[in-house]
RNA sequence: GUCCCCGUCGUCCAGAGGCCUAGGACGUGGCCCUUUCAAGGCUAAAACACGGGUUCGAAUCCCGUCGGGGACGCCA
């Protein structure tokens, strides 16, 4: 039998990473098994649900490179994939109970006759796990104004859609035992189940927005990567059983397992996520970071693929984090500085006879050969005719390009920048200073 | 309060009775490289919650304590 998995957000109109974390696990299980990855949209609460917000979890989804066999917008053969436009299953599901004795209405709601007894399952991740019936109240199944609570739906759905194993949040564990009953009530096998720990923040306390951002979405706005985010999600309460962190997709669908999740909590740790996406942003080629750098300003600078441009990332890519920091680090091999920083003026530059060294070493930039080796002995000697630290020249070369204390290396950013440019911004800051 | 889950470096993950003087990664400190900032290389500090068992031998098994988390809705 060929496992189909499913992930069946609520639509709270963004996926949050713990649900991120949750679809990301089901789906590298469906993955790597030739199964199928189900999305189903759980929206029967009428008071909370709405349509629009459904697009902030696919958005989020497809973010990350999360794809679905079956779902909103493809449909399947198990359509709709929308609780709410299932409503009549799940009717007709809770007067099956009622008439096979097994529900009994009660101020106009239905509720489940839980039996004596004791409800066990194996759960993947924790193993076996008990429940003494009586800790478990007749629960409604279905409400006064006919809507399917949380678990009468999910059961007759994932019967329905024939779902084989159901990987969620821990936090479902204690309803589990609730619809283990529901399957034997219905006369069906339950699927496995693996229960996987929660996200936390640093604090220990469970993932809120007064940590930060919450929303996969909104880390895609401050620069991160989905390759990085896939990657340091996988790796939040799961591991390879290698010493090895840096994945992609592939390699992460090839190597997962239920069983190597762990069972305690996670903390979610962002500067293992900054250095996860270092690392993949290091080895994205020159199209794709192009590709992903969308702005008004890039294109006007013509940033591409040129030889120019491949140049301009291969001195930047060790220097980011997030794509995020890439504009500004861009800016000054397409423009003049704008300003030069106070600070860096007075530190490097304060001595008297500054302006005239940089204009001397215009000169010599004038005829010299346009090599790093070059430039840089060109420029040694200089210093040593004039009696000077090399350091004094290159520093104040760095604030004539940049107009700041900090850059790539200055002989190879150099050479991209060009003569005539080299020239002009040595005469402004001579000028300036 | 009741029930359930969990408890190895600050954090994430290894470890499924001897291979553990507990390993890797992030972060942190130091050193190297060096024209700045990074990146990179090397290196250091850093953990088996506690108490009882079982066993020749326990981080690994059992019990208890403590600690953390979760669930107890006509929310999902």
């Amino acid at each position: 039998m060929t496992p189909r998995l499913r992930f069946a957000p609520s639509p709270t109109g963004y996926l949050h990473v713990g649900g991120a974390r949750t679809a990301l696990f089901n789906w590298l299980y469906a993955r790597r098994h030739g199964g199928a990855f189900i999305l189903r949209i759980e929206d029967t609460d009428v008071a909370r649900s709405q349509a629009e917000m459904v697009t902030g979890i696919l958005d989020g989804l497809r973010w990350l490179g999360i794809d679905w066999d079956e779902g909103p917008e493809i449909g399947g053969p198990h359509a709709p994939y929308f609780q709410s436009e299932r409503l009549e299953r799940y009717r007709a599901a809770a007067r099956a109970l009622l008439d096979s004795g097994q529900a009994f209405e009660d101020g106009g709601a239905i509720r489940f006759k839980v039996p004596p007894g004791k409800t066990a399952f194996t759960d993947r991740v924790h193993g076996p796990i008990e429940f003494d019936n009586e800790h478990i109240e007749s629960f409604v199944i279905l409400r006064s104004d006919t809507h399917p609570t949380y678990h009468l739906s999910v059961v007759v759905d994932d019967i329905d859609m024939a779902i084989t194993h159901v990987v969620r949040g821990d936090d479902h564990i204690s309803n589990t035992p609730k619809q283990v009953l529901l399957y034997h009530a219905f006369g069906k096998t339950p699927p496995s189940f693996a229960h996987v720990p929660l996200i936390m923040g640093p604090d220990k306390q469970r993932l809120s927005k007064r940590h930060g951002a919450t929303s996969v979405m909104e880390y895609e706005k401050q620069g991160y990567i989905p390759e990085a985010m896939f990657n340091f999600l996988a790796l939040l309460g799961w591991g390879t059983g290698s010493n090895d962190e840096l994945f992609t997709r592939d390699e992460l669908i090839q190597q997962f397992n239920l069983d190597g999740i762990s069972g305690g909590n996670a903390v979610f740790n962002v500067e293992k996520l900054d250095w996860f996406n270092h690392q993949h942003l290091v080895r994205l080629s020159d199209d794709e970071i192009v590709a992903r750098l969308r702005g008004a300003r890039l294109d006007a600078w013509g940033l591409g693929t040129d030889t120019r441009s491949a140049s301009m990332l291969a001195l930047l890519r060790p220097r980011c984090k997030k794509l995020t920091d890439l504009p500004d680090q861009l800016r000054p091999f397409f423009e003049d500085p704008a300003a030069y920083d106070a600070d860096a003026i007075k530190k490097q530059l304060s001595l008297p006879g500054c302006a005239d060294h940089l204009r001397a070493l215009r000169g010599s930039y004038e005829q010299v050969e346009w090599s790093e080796a070059a430039l840089e002995r060109a420029l040694r000697e200089l210093a040593d005719a004039r009696t000077i630290k090399a350091g004094l020249l290159i520093h104040g070369t760095r604030i004539a390009m940049t107009g700041r204390m900090v850059s790539p290396g200055l002989f190879e950013m150099l050479i991209v920048l060009g003569r005539d440019t080299v020239l002009r911004r040595l005469d402004r800051l001579a000028a300036f200073l």
